[in-house]
DNA sequence: TACTGCGGGTTTG
DNA sequence: CAAACCCGCAGTA
């Protein structure tokens, strides 16, 4: 057997400047592609290992070092329960899937309800039934099971050998990622889920300082428990939030919404259409990659010496570079205008402490726009991601419900930088009538300080391929992040972004597998199309999908709106848009508006429901 | 009380 | 036969 471990190592200046785009993997990760299975008889002894994910998803396989204490503990922000192979060198895991409100309840503030099931059946089975943590809502906590496989839970495998410890994961999750465990573990030692609930609509009017209160409790045990722990967590404060969610498929070809395997519930409507969509975005959303000033390579004797200024700062801008903390910004807004104070931070625990997911998931991604690091002059820009300098412009409360109502009136377009303003209309397929064009603004990399908001957004806004077999990530040196700073000034309030773009510097579509062209189609991203209402609300749109908008800069591209109610109230509204016109997927499309719909429905998964990475970072 | 790993056993395709 | 799944057990926190 011939064991190639493809690096796909950068130097150091070449990931912090290029090396962040979805789809990819952690540029100092190695690559997740590998040759080797992890049922192999002989597997291959390595140096060189993948960063931690804690949200691994899709078909990959990953090498952690035997010192990797997550890895020893098979740990995984998804609840996988250990399920029984009857090989004793190979632990599998499987997926539990997510606890939702029955009602797909909506609060207010956007939120839903993905809490955390127990692995212990038996405790599961009593989460099940209980009352939805909104307390507004009638509705009860019900297991949404993970069809990740193939109309299976997706699984995880785990290997451990002398020289490191092999993680191969098979299907893709199509639901919700679950609250983090730490949050699930933070929240019982609070008590009964009568405190849930109340401590739900607390946190989820409040503020998103939360979990770092509410993970106290933890932080000690484990600094008390395990000495050097605590320092090895704010090592994995920043692995952790480098996961790269996509997909490899390695095994199963089919493509996540429209799997070809025989049981996909996905190509046909299934019990839980509210969600479906809802929790495969999200599923398939990436964790954050953030911050490169703390990126380190595994080796064998990784540690990690953060100053405690430095996680602060750290946590502090991770706040905001993680999808979490926009899905929450509009919450954090009204934070604004109380300073964290400690009885601030106890009193207000985050939404995603307590499973909920900030606004209709799948155009959370959109909020990653406030948190833009413009330059430094635009006072009158970006003020909804400086929450953190200044009281926020926008009322979030506002935003969010004005989000429900209306189609954006202004459009950036990430990929090509193009801004398009309309009216606002609230068509779900107006896409492109009535816009104005405005030239991008080439703004080279903006302030330092900002990098890791840069790389966060990248990350968060390029669709990730997935489900393709053999991906290849491309880098090509020199090339450098363009950024995109628009200023409305007809309609100052109406919308401010900067977006940093991948310029031609990474393929996303490279395909090492010939197989793989059929589903080219539908595996591009394309342009991720943003649409910020002049309330602050915002909507999704999705490029046509085509791997000429990757590198255009600024073609007319064509785009649809995701209309939020659509995707809350009509399961299958986009899905039909994805899957009918090209057979699940396993042909390609070579009609324009079935190029739209395909990339509008992947794009659709760019939301900012990273709140577990964020809750984490923020308690670490 | 719950998490985790283990392993016997059953069901299903 | 492989894979998924159920169940109980033991150790641990």
């Amino acid at each position: 057997m011939v064991v190639v471990f493809k690096q796909e190592y950068e130097n150091q200046s070449m990931s912090n400047e290029y090396s962040y785009s979805r789809g990819r993997p952690p540029a100092e990760s190695i690559s997740r592609i590998a040759d080797w299975d992890i049922n192999d008889s002989i597997i291959p002894r390595v140096s060189n290992f993948n960063l931690w994910e804690e949200w691994a998803d899709g078909h990959c396989r990953l090498v952690y070092p035997p010192n990797c204490e997550e890895a020893k503990r098979h740990a995984s922000g998804w609840a996988m329960r250990n399920t029984n192979n009857h090989n004793v060198h190979i632990l599998k895991k499987s997926c539990l899937g997510v606890l939702l409100c029955s009602r797909r309840c909506v609060l207010p503030s956007g939120d839903t309800v993905h809490l955390r099931p127990a692995i212990c059946d038996k405790a599961r089975k009593k989460q099940q039934g209980k009352p939805c943590p909104n307390r507004q809502c009638h509705g009860h906590l019900e297991i949404m099971p993970c069809r990740g496989h193939c109309g299976y839970p997706v699984t995880h495998f785990w290997r451990h050998t002398e020289y490191a410890i092999f993680f191969q994961a098979k299907g893709v999750h199509d639901h919700l990622r679950p609250e983090a465990k730490s949050t699930s573990e933070a929240r019982r030692s609070f008590g009964t889920s009568r405190k849930i609930r109340n401590f739900g609509m607390i946190l989820t009017r409040d503020v998103p300082f939360n979990n770092k209160v509410l993970n106290l409790k933890n932080q000690k045990q484990k600094a008390i428990s395990n000495g050097n722990r605590k320092q090895y967590l704010s090592t994995q404060l920043t692995q952790e939030l480098i996961t790269e969610n996509r997909n490899i498929n390695s095994g199963c070809s089919c493509l996540p919404y429209c799997c070809v395997c025989n049981n996909s519930r996905l190509t046909a409507p299934g019990p839980e259409p509210a969600t479906a969509m809802l929790q495969h975005q999200q599923a398939s959303y990436p964790a954050q990659h953030h911050h490169h000033h703390h990126h380190r390579h595994y080796q064998h004797n990784t540690s990690s010496s953060s100053s405690s200024s430095e996680d602060d700062q750290h946590q502090h801008h991770q706040a905001w570079a993680t999808s979490a903390g926009l899905q929450n910004y509009h919450v954090l807004q009204q934070l604004q205008s109380e300073p964290p104070s400690s009885s601030a931070i106890v009193q207000n625990m985050p939404s995603a402490d307590f499973g909920f997911v900030t606004g209709p998931q799948p155009a959370s991604a959109v909020y990653c726009q406030p948190m833009q690091q413009p330059t430094t002059d635009g006072d009158d820009v970006f003020q909804l991601q400086r929450i953190d300098l200044r009281p926020p412009g926008q009322d979030a409360a506002t935003a969010s419900s004005a989000y429900h109502k209306c189609s954006p009136t202004t459009v950036l377009d990430l990929g090509s930088g193009t801004i398009h303003k309309s009216p606002g209309q609230c068509s779900g397929d107006n896409g492109g009538v009535g816009w104005q064009h405005y030239q991008p603004v080439d703004y080279h990399h903006p302030a330092a300080v900002h990098h890791h908001h840069d790389h966060q957004q990248q990350q968060q806004c390029f669709q990730t391929q997935q489900s393709c077999d053999g991906v290849g990530y491309h880098h090509h040196p020199g090339q450098q992040l363009q950024y995109t700073t628009i200023k409305t000034e007809e309609v100052p309030e109406s919308l401010d972004l900067m977006y940093p773009m991948a310029v031609q510097d990474v393929d996303y579509y490279a395909q090492l597998s010939s197989s793989s062209s059929s589903v080219d189609a539908a595996c591009h991203k394309g342009n991720a199309v943003v649409g910020v209402h002049n309330d602050g609300s915002m909507d999704f749109i999705g490029g046509d999908g085509t791997m000429a908008d990757i590198s255009a800069s600024q073609q007319v591209i064509d785009y649809m709106v995701l209309d939020p109610t659509k995707l809350l109230s009509n399961n299958n509204f986009y899905m039909d848009a994805y899957c009918g016109s090209g057979s699940g997927g396993a042909e390609t499309n070579n009609n324009d508006s079935d190029h739209t719909a395909v990339a509008a429905f992947n794009e659709f998964q760019l939301n900012a429901a990273d709140i577990h990475s964020w809750s984490q970072a923020i308690n670490q």
